[in-house]
DNA sequence: AAAAAGATGTTCGAAAATGTTCGTTTTCAA
DNA sequence: TTGAAAACGAACATTTTCGAACATCTTTTT
């Protein structure tokens, strides 16, 4: 029994059982644990398994699992500025929530808020605060974009134009150096710099992760908004420019991991 | 029996039955109550569930809609009338689905069409065909009634006016004998009205709980159809009417329960 | 036949998961 | 309000799993 042999045979409990573990396969082919370590590993390296502990899976056929995963991803940190966010919005407020996992645990944080009117181009916060009965929810139309549930394009803009917002919660991909909000794509950044534009008060929220990261297209600079809340430590440099600029910083504890 | 096999089950269990006890799943999965705290307490931390005393819940907001959805969807009668609704729709179409457990039913029934532009004014129909790479998907804007997921209101109509569909697929609160489609709220009406004009042709889907209900406002008569898709079976006056209209009845077999 | 390449077994230290214990908090009923 | 039972979470011990390194065996190449 060589492995080419058991690859296969591999793939097919797997898709049998959903599952299969190192343990009962070391046992049902006798040979060594690390031999199917071995094996779990190569299959994995081509894609064709998900590792776990313990075993492997079948791959998760969900399109949009990385959006998933950025979900999951320091959620914790997240619901801490959510928290903080959702301080800075008096009740009977017309909010603006965009797209990104972000502002989608500050759709959460928002939903014993009462009175609110909130709009946004995010299926998943207006999915999120349906379940708010207090709160009026609008959706701008849009192209739905099936990666991270954002609605794009001109008819988000034109929809975005007939409100004014108490509030507008903005996130993004990315937060650099020279404090410029930063994105991946041109169409969210034209919604975003529309929702500036038209609100009175604007945050931004970025975790640490967007500093370490750069993206293409400039949303625009923290000297046009009023607020900036992270979970993470600001270089000094950039403290310093807020500062100037009158950027209230609002810093919450990051998480450990 | 590992914790990452764990996580998906329990997820599993907790959106089918609402609720999970430490106790039962410390049972289920032949481990101690502590194991399960842990794994409740990676899933909160990953914000998939929410703790409460004895046990966990899924969070507010981000409620088991799919398994809602499912419930309310696997009907077999509605999937059939589903699938008879999508042999309507041409590969490459532009379509519209409105509001209603039926067009959702239709939605799912889409699934593996290829070349689509949908438009819709339904939360729940955009969340389905987001799982349809191969469908580009626009909501309409306007305001979010949590009762159905449903996007009303004039933002809602303009959307509409800017698109001319092949195939409406039109869902009702009734359908009356005198064969007018009916519906509760006059908002959704306004919408579905624009969206006939906007049609080359249109398909109504009404279940046969339809006709034992009535609705106080209009949307428009069968006559200004081309297609009634429906499991009831209609009363002789109402099929000679629609026989004289030209309008074709497509009937299923109803559903035994 | 000899050399090279590949697969498997073995061992071992590190990391992860689980079980156990114990003091504290929550819940519920008296 | 109070007391008992259940549930909780922290700390520690134990078990399982992991991956790397190296030795051994098999197959292929030269």
């Amino acid at each position: 029994m060589t492995q080419t042999l058991r690859h296969p045979q591999i793939l097919d409990l797997a898709r049998r059982q959903g599952r299969v573990t190192v343990d009962a396969l070391a046992r049902y082919f006798e040979v060594t644990h690390q031999t199917i370590r071995r094996d779990l590993a190569d299959l994995t390296e081509s894609g064709r398994l998900e590792r776990v502990h313990g075993g492997a899976v079948l791959p998760s056929g969900t399109a949009n699992i990385g959006y998933e995963e950025r979900r999951r991803l320091n959620h914790a940190s997240k619901q801490a500025m959510a928290r903080v966010v959702a301080d800075l919005v008096p009740h009977n407020a017309s909010v603006f929530l965009n797209i990104g996992t972000s502002t989608e645990a500050v759709a959460q944080a928002l939903l014993h808020h009462t009175g609110l009117l909130v709009v946004t181009n995010n299926l998943n916060v207006a999915t999120i605060l349906a379940g708010n009965s207090e709160c009026e929810v609008v959706l701008t139309g849009g192209r739905l974009r099936a990666a991270d549930g954002g609605l794009v394009g001109t008819l988000a803009v034109d929809t975005v134009r007939q409100f004014k917002f108490d509030v507008a919660v903005i996130g993004c991909s990315a937060l650099d150096l020279d404090g410029d909000l930063l994105d991946f794509d041109l169409d969210e950044v034209r919604v975003a710099q529309v929702i500036l534009s038209q609100s009175r008060t604007a945050v931004a929220v970025a975790d640490h992760s967007k500093l370490q990261r750069t993206a293409p297209a400039r949303i625009a600079s923290l000297a046009e908004l009023q607020t900036l809340v992270t979970d993470a430590t600001l270089p000094q440099s950039l403290m310093q420019r807020c500062a100037d600029w009158g950027v209230n910083v609002l810093q919450t504890k990051k998480e450990n991991s």
